[in-house]
Parts: structure tokens; C-alpha cells; sequence
DNA sequence: GATGAATGAGCGTTCATTCAT
DNA sequence: AATGAATGAACGCTCATTCAT
């Protein structure tokens, strides 16, 4: 699978031939699939590997704090992190996932979408609390971070010449927390 | 033109024939090779009809109003609307265009690239007349407002019911405004 | 389809290589398919092109003349004349045309199952007029006809060194009707 | 080896796959290999292990009577009845045996070699006895009987709702004998 | 300009067989 | 003897593109 990441960030998904990926693995065509049914069984358990583990340790440092700001941070930074850390991952995320609708829509946006969950019950939660706006859908507002997330990690992927992305989550978590931000609460931050 | 839209948005790019984008435009499969090189040509034809038509319009929006919050508004509005009007169209920027890595980085990007830089220029601006914060880089604020629409988008592509995207803009550039402008603009707003 | 006969007749179907045939037939790979949806599409095509002519002349050479045994010969005879006229075809349709069972079953006993039919009804005329035997199955007598002549058929195209069929006609023949002939009949035989 | 006649009867020898043969005879794929060379060994074995055991009957059935035609009886009888009462193995024998030319020519033709030479042996001797007709080729007699056999077992194995075989033998014997007798022998048949 | 028949390069996957354990 | 994980050769077919008409 590390193997497959390596072949699919270099190749692109489509250019990637399995013989590549069996030889970068040091083993023979026809092993691959008896771990995987296939070229795209082998992307999505990429995904699924990577995804899963990621939701589970933002999941775990959102709830190692009470302040949902800071929540929101962490999770912000540990998927800025996580993917800065694997250019290669990072590649196969931003831009390998997302190859043909029938995958983005059945696999890509199932992860997707558990993650846009975390951030709403964050955002949510906050709300409730009086420390974010209540006139702003808690949706919008995760979809709106994932998305900012997003494309500083596809325009990181892109570039030729990265910068470092961990000094990019103070800015970007002062530009969404002020705006999310009650009035009163303003004062403090 | 219009038919590749439509058996690309139906079928997917890769999924598309050129025979069915023929039939569905009701030539023989060579004349659209009188128009353009080939299959890759024919999506990137799309793109740069529609990006500069939008980019175009975007810009005379903008260049519509002298307060740089109304830009954006005006700005975002275009996006959302002008891809709300055509799905189909929607569907090929939102997931068609993204297939191949060369593609994306050679041809997608450009017309991204000059739309961030209208974004970046508006926030430039009013970060130069004290309406927005200037400690907020400008290019970071460009990329999380693009990034946030376009997950909208995406999200709206995917959707089996989407719902109205208009309503989306003012809470969305609320999120976005309350945060961006100067503490002492917030009295105003 | 005189190529893929040829190339089918040398190699065996499942040794032939599409490519094998194309190259026979002096045309490019993907041509073939213009034509015949797929390899095994190509053998059914040999098949029902040929078997449909020789059923034809068949059926016109029994209808030629009135005496049941007379059709039986000369129906026998193209049998076996067609079939070592053109050795390649014999050893398709002796050897070839049988290697699936889902083909064997519905295509290629279709065509035989026609060809029993055919010998059945002379022979069941035959009965009618007292020509032949009545107790006798005719469709057990038109199996054995046909069986018999296959047999002969498939020897002579494995073996090595081929003996001219034609002069199998007669004593063939002989076998059969004066095992069919009813006594009276015998005497004049 | 009974679970290859199985596998193969319902699945087809080229669909057949070792591993299946392996898991309906309980053993692990490697297994097979140490009784057998590899797949065709395997289906030339079942040839030999049954044809010889059916030819060894057939002779002593053959050698039990004196009367040519009392033989010839009991042969088909033996060959008809031994495959009715095995479908599977009748299936084999008359579908799967004869896929690949080389195969037919190599194995499949050398036991039937062995069953026409037996049968020609009893159409010779009747000849000598003046039983049978002299003017008709032993050998053709013989491939004439064992086509006509072979049909009737080809079109039993591919019928959906086959008839007994049994009741078969008279009429088919009847036909051919009364051909093959001589003149003055008709009066007693 | 328009056609559409012909091209032919390109590849994921299967499965009989092997062999270290 | 038995296992079963690993092997890797082998191939039918698709489809973007061309070009003679």
C-alpha cells in the first residue's frame, strides 16, 4: 500500500500501471490481488487506512480540550499536519481521490462527509454555548473550513516550491473564529 | 461544445466516449477533431469559454462598487449563481476538470490561479483602506474564500437534492466578513 | 472469416490469437471487431455462414429427387463432399466448434439439431411410403446417419494421411439402407 | 479425481478451476500436484483410469458369447449403459475430452482407437463366419457404430430431460445388424 | 467542410503451477 | 505428505485518433 501511495503520487492514479506498483513493492503482479480486488480497491483502501486513522486521532484532540475554538484548531492542525508530513499521501489525497464521480461520490465523500461531521458538532457545540454565532448553520460553517483546508492542501500540493503549512492554521483559524465569534466574546480573543 | 458538457457531466470524462459526444451533437465522430485536438482539448475548450466568460463578468461586478465587502459579495454571488444555473456545467468544473494531474496543474489551475488573484486583489484592497484586517495574509484569505465556495459547490454537485445556493451567500460571507474586517469597522457592520 | 477459419484450422481456437487472425486477414486488431462482437462471435459467424449454405443445398438436393434412399445419399454425400472440399473447415467444424459447453449447447447444436431434422424427415417419409422400416425411430435413425458420418469426418481430419471420403459414400449408405429397407424392399436392392 | 469428474462436468474444463477441484476434494491447491502433473494430466487420467476399466468389460463381455451380432450387442449395451449410469462422467467423456487438438489427438483418439479396433475385430469375425456382410469395411463398420453411439450419448449428456438408454440397444442394434447380415442370414434375424 | 471506416497501442487481471515450510 | 502464499506469463478488447473519400 506505502508501495501503491508512492506510484500513485508520481504517476497520477490513471498513469499508474499495477506492474509499477507490484515492482515498487517488490513483489509480483498477481500478488496485489490477494490483498486487494483491484486497482481502485487498492486507492479506496488507501483512503480508508489513512482516513480512518486521521478521524480517529482528530476526533481524539478535539476532545482532549472544552473550548470548541480551540477544538477547531486542533483539528485544523492536525489535518494540515498530517498531510504535510506525507507529501506523497498528501498528493493521493488532494488529487488522486478524486478520479472518477462514481468513486468521489461512494467512497472519497463518505470520509468526507464523517469528517464535515466532526467540525458541525464542533461548531455546534459551540453555538450551544454561547461562544460562536448562532445565526450561522453549523454546516455551512464546517463546509466552509473543509473547504478552506482543502485548498490550501491542494494549492501546497500543487506548488512547486511548498511552504511550511503549520504557520498557515494561526492565521486561518483567526480569520474563521473572529467571524464565528459572538460580539461579547471578541473582547477576550 | 454544449454536447461534450452534457455526456461529461452525464457520463463522466473518462466514462465519455467521443462517439457519444458526436452522436450527441449530431456529427460524425472526425468533425470534432476540425474544432478540437482532441479529448483533453475539448474539456480544456470548456473550461476557458466558460472560466474567462465568469472571470469577466466577476470582474465588472467587482469593479461595480467601491466597497471591497460588497466586492466579494458580488463576486462570490457570481460563482454560486452562474454554476446554479447549469448543472451540468457545474458537474464538469466541480469534478471533471480535476482528473488528471497534469491537466489540473497545466490547465484547471491557470483559470483558478486568476480568479484567487481577483479575490487576493479585493482583499488587498481593502486591507490597504482599513476596511479589512491587514494581518491576515491576503493570498490565505483568497484561498480559504475560494476553497469554501467551491466545497459549496462540490457538495451541491454531489447532492441527489441540492438546495437553492443564493441564500448561501449571505451567511457564508458573514462567516467570512465578520472576521476579515477591523476591529473598529465591526461597530458598523 | 476465411482468415480466423484459417487460423482457427492451424492453431486451435483457444490457441488463436486475435492478433493471429488479424494479421491473416491483413487488417488491423480492432477491425475484427467492427465486424464480429468478439472471438467467440467469430467462430458462431464461421458456423452459421457455412452451415447455413450447406443446409440449403441440403435441403434442394434431397428435394431433387423422390426416393427417400436417393435423398439420404445425396444428402450424405454434401455432408461429406463439403466438408473435405475445404479441409481447414472440416477441422474447424469437426474439432473447433466444440469447446465450450455453453457454445456446444446453443450454438453449435442448434445448427445440428436442423440438420437432424432434415435426415429425420426423409427418413420418416420413407416409413410412410413403406420405403422404410417402421420400427425404427426415425429420429434414432437420422442420430445414427449423423453420428456415423461425423465420426468418419472427425478420423479423417485428425488423421495423417487422409483416404478420399467420396468412395465412403456408397458402402456408408449401404450399411444403413439395408438396415432400414423393409423386407419386401430387399429383394430389389 | 471423482471431484475433477464433478468440477469439470458442472463447470467445463476450461472454466474449471484447480483451486475449485482442490476445495471439492478437500485438499490444498499443491496437493493435486503431487498425483497428478497439472490440469490435462488430470483429465487424461480420468480417460484412462475409466476408459480402460469400460474396455475391459466391454472385452469380457464380448468374449462371453460366440455370436458376432450377441457382441456387438453387448458392447454398445456395456458402452451405453457405463456412461448412463455415471452422468457426470459421461459428460467428461463426451463434452470436455474434446477440447484442445492436441489433446483429441494425443489421448482422447488413442483410447477410441483402442474401442474401433474392438469393434472391428467383431465385424471382421462376423464377416469370416459369413455372418456378416463381407462387402462392407470392417473399419468403416465399426467408426459407423461407435459415431452413432457417441451422437446418441453426445445428444443424451446435452438434453435437459434425457430418456433412458437402455431401451435404446434394440432398435440401434437392429439397425445396423440387419445391414450388416447377409442375404441368407435374414431369414433366422 | 464533413464523414466514418479503419487503426493499433496499451493494460488490468486471472489462474495453473511452484516451493519453502 | 501436505500446505497455500506467491508467482508472472499471457491476451482479448477498447477507443481516441486519423485520413481517404
Amino acid at each position: 500500500m506505502r508501495a501503491a501511495v508512492k506510484v500513485f503520487a508520481e504517476r497520477g492514479y490513471f498513469a499508474a500501471r499495477m506492474r509499477e506498483v507490484a515492482e515498487s513493492a517488490r513483489v509480483a503482479d498477481g500478488t496485489i490481488y490477494l490483498y486487494f480486488k483491484g486497482k481502485e480497491d487498492l486507492l479506496a483502501s488507501i483512503l480508508e487506512e489513512h482516513a480512518d486513522a486521521f478521524l480517529e486521532r482528530a476526533r481524539r484532540d478535539a476532545a482532549a480540550t472544552d473550548d470548541p475554538r480551540e477544538k477547531l484548531r486542533r483539528v485544523v492542525e492536525r489535518h494540515l499536519v498530517s498531510l504535510e508530513n506525507d507529501r506523497q499521501l498528501a498528493h493521493v489525497f488532494q488529487i488522486e481521490l478524486r478520479h472518477t464521480r462514481r468513486f468521489l461520490r461512494r467512497v472519497a465523500r463518505g470520509k468526507v462527509s464523517d469528517y464535515l461531521r466532526l467540525l458541525q458538532d464542533i461548531v455546534a457545540e459551540g453555538a450551544a454555548r454561547g461562544v460562536f454565532r448562532r445565526d450561522i448553520p453549523a454546516d455551512m460553517a464546517a463546509r466552509a473550513i473543509f473547504g478552506a483546508v482543502d485548498e490550501l492542501l491542494t494549492s501546497w500540493v500543487l506548488s512547486a516550491r511548498p511552504t511550511p503549512l503549520a504557520p498557515r492554521v494561526e492565521p486561518l483559524l483567526s480569520l474563521f473564529l473572529e467571524g464565528l465569534e459572538e460580539r461579547e466574546q471578541r473582547g477576550r480573543a
